[in-house]
DNA sequence: TTGTATGCGTTATCAT
DNA sequence: ATGATAACGCATACAA
């Protein structure tokens, strides 16, 4: 029985051990659209299994002239933001029968241009760029090249996150969020709101401001600029936000910040101050984190988690379905604290 | 100009531009031992990037008989044990020219089997496996017969963590980890400890303990049992613990726990009950998180960081390279806490 | 329904 | 040093 040059046999080995041709074999193992008699299908079936064939995919690739797979970049897979975008990417690839493959900027993401570059080499038949910011200006116009020579020669392109070449892009649903988060305040009862703005020139974070206003109105309630603070986008940025709001006098019910790691500096701020969180004044968050250290963060910190996983599928089913008009677009979840405004104002 | 079906260009293509034989193209655009005159070599690589060519990967793998990739199986990119780990396997195989696949457990690590199974179909050229905990008894032997299986035909086989295979397995240097800890506090002038020991039946928390007690004894300081703390590996069980100690009367100058997540939990019921944390006593930890949502966490906790970003890469250097006889095993990074016992215990 | 023959893009062998 | 040719493993158009 002769073999590939590794060892593994091939699917000649598995036709000449079922004694049918090769053609057989290739119908029966691979998806075909003729019929193989019953007879036929059992025995290579049985000879595959016994001399324990493999597709190789590099051969199937060639003559198919598409490789099965999917490529991801991301800035540092050790961000949670990246990889619960990863990890939804490889969920839905995976259920489809599709191989992931993980391309890292290192945090430079100038460098997706040459990553793009490299990755055309496999012809992956769908590209899946995620990011923080919209790198485009600074990458110049060549990334943009090459993303379109991609979409011409290998297969579609999605970015998640920020962007702005023209090709199918899936923004967090922030603005959504925002207003649900808006609205779940409202119902709990508060009426009071203070806003730490985290990273003003970034989208994200005006949408999320944006969203919540609009909530807001949507319950009557006004929310003027003086009750926006801005901080920078750190748990010492939370302090110095919730420094200025002490100093100019405490009012509201809640503090509703675009980050929830400056919501964790405020609320230390907060507690430092003799406050309590949230028995004497509330917080909420927006985050992306999966999981919070705080046994007890339950209790005081309301926060929203954008849907990054089903970011990340979508965009891969995006990317494969030529069909692909509507995306399902996911919503943020909102964690509610255990706080209300009777018992924060009690 | 002849094309690929989706339009890229192929070496014949480029071949033709410069003017000569495809054997000529492919000496100079791919490796080759072979040497190309000066002139004929410029007029390729001005052809080829006239065209803009690129390999076609699946047609080099299947001549080659190897395609250049690496995969990674993990339980779950989003945590960061995983994550880090990633990070440095695809780090590796980036600057080894390879592409990294990344496949996932989705947590029930009984499925490596099935992964694994379908990898093979890719020829890829290492697998990396990393796990929290040894999975070969609860998948049983075939995942064995898979691993061996890929490495007679594929490639080399390494887990990182936990493995009883008969397979290079890459382990933390918890023990290591936890000597280094115990120098270090002795350094600091600590005498009097006590341990939190979380999961006690995973190999690595033993490790902690182990080494931590050998560091210890080098300094001529003993650890008794009944200074050993068993915990649930949570933050409430490190205030289950915490409660245990301080019923028993407090005495330490510095708790050592196993798991970060425990000390996170002691610290938290320890300042509940009135002590100040590092003051009155200080918490050391053990983890593998990046950041901490603690501005200030660097003051009051001392904590060790496994290497995994650094495993992750040895895995990769140690499955791809023939010759891996010596793999540099990293050391466990001690990020001490400002405390100091003087200060702890004034 | 099954088998035969050809071609996918690249590289290695073997002439030249 | 360069070029023609065969071969890698598989899928499909076409013949039977």
């Amino acid at each position: 029985m002769s073999k590939e040059p590794n060892g593994t046999p091939r699917l000649a080995d598995v036709a000449r051990a079922a004694g049918v041709s090769p053609s057989t074999a290739s119908r029966v193992l691979n998806g075909s659209v003729r019929q193989v008699a019953d007879e036929y299908r059992e025995r290579v079936l049985a000879a595959a299994e016994q001399v324990g064939y493999t597709t190789n995919l590099a051969a199937q690739a060639m003559v198919r002239g598409r490789y099965p797979a999917v490529a991801l970049v991301v800035g540092d897979i050790r961000d949670q933001f990246f990889a619960r975008i990863a990890f939804g990417a490889m969920r839905e690839a995976s259920r489809r029968g599709y191989i992931l493959n993980l391309l890292s900027t290192d945090g430079d993401e100038s460098r997706e241009r040459d990553l793009v570059q490299d990755l055309r080499r496999q012809r992956p038949q769908a590209l899946v760029l995620a990011r923080k910011r919209d790198t485009t200006a600074k990458a110049g116009s060549r990334l943009m090249e090459q993303l379109l020579g991609f979409q011409r020669e290998s297969g579609r392109v999605v970015i998640v996150g920020e962007a702005s070449e023209p090709v199918l892009a899936i923004r967090p649903p922030d603005f959504d969020g925002g207003k649900a988060l808006a609205g779940a305040l409202l119902g709990l009862g508060y009426r009071r709101f203070v806003v730490f703005l985290a990273d003003e020139a970034v989208p994200s974070e005006r949408d999320r401001l944006d969203g919540f206003r609009v909530g807001l109105s949507a319950g009557g309630v006004a929310l003027p600029d003086s009750r926006v603070y801005r901080a920078v986008h750190s748990v010492a940025g939370g302090m110095e936000a919730a420094s200025a709001y002490l100093a100019d006098g405490p009012e509201a019910e809640i503090i509703v910040s675009t980050e929830d790691v400056v919501a964790w500096g405020a609320i230390h701020r907060l507690r430092e101050s003799g406050l309590a969180v949230p028995d004497d004044i509330a917080v909420a968050g927006y985050g992306h984190r999966m999981f919070s250290p705080f046994a007890d963060e339950a209790d005081w910190l309301t926060t929203i988690r954008s849907p990054l996983e089903e970011m990340g599928a979508a965009a891969v089913s995006a990317a494969l379905d030529p069909l692909a008009s509507d995306i399902p677009m996911p919503s943020p979840k909102i964690h509610l604290g255990g706080s209300t405004p009777d018992r924060t104002m009690r």
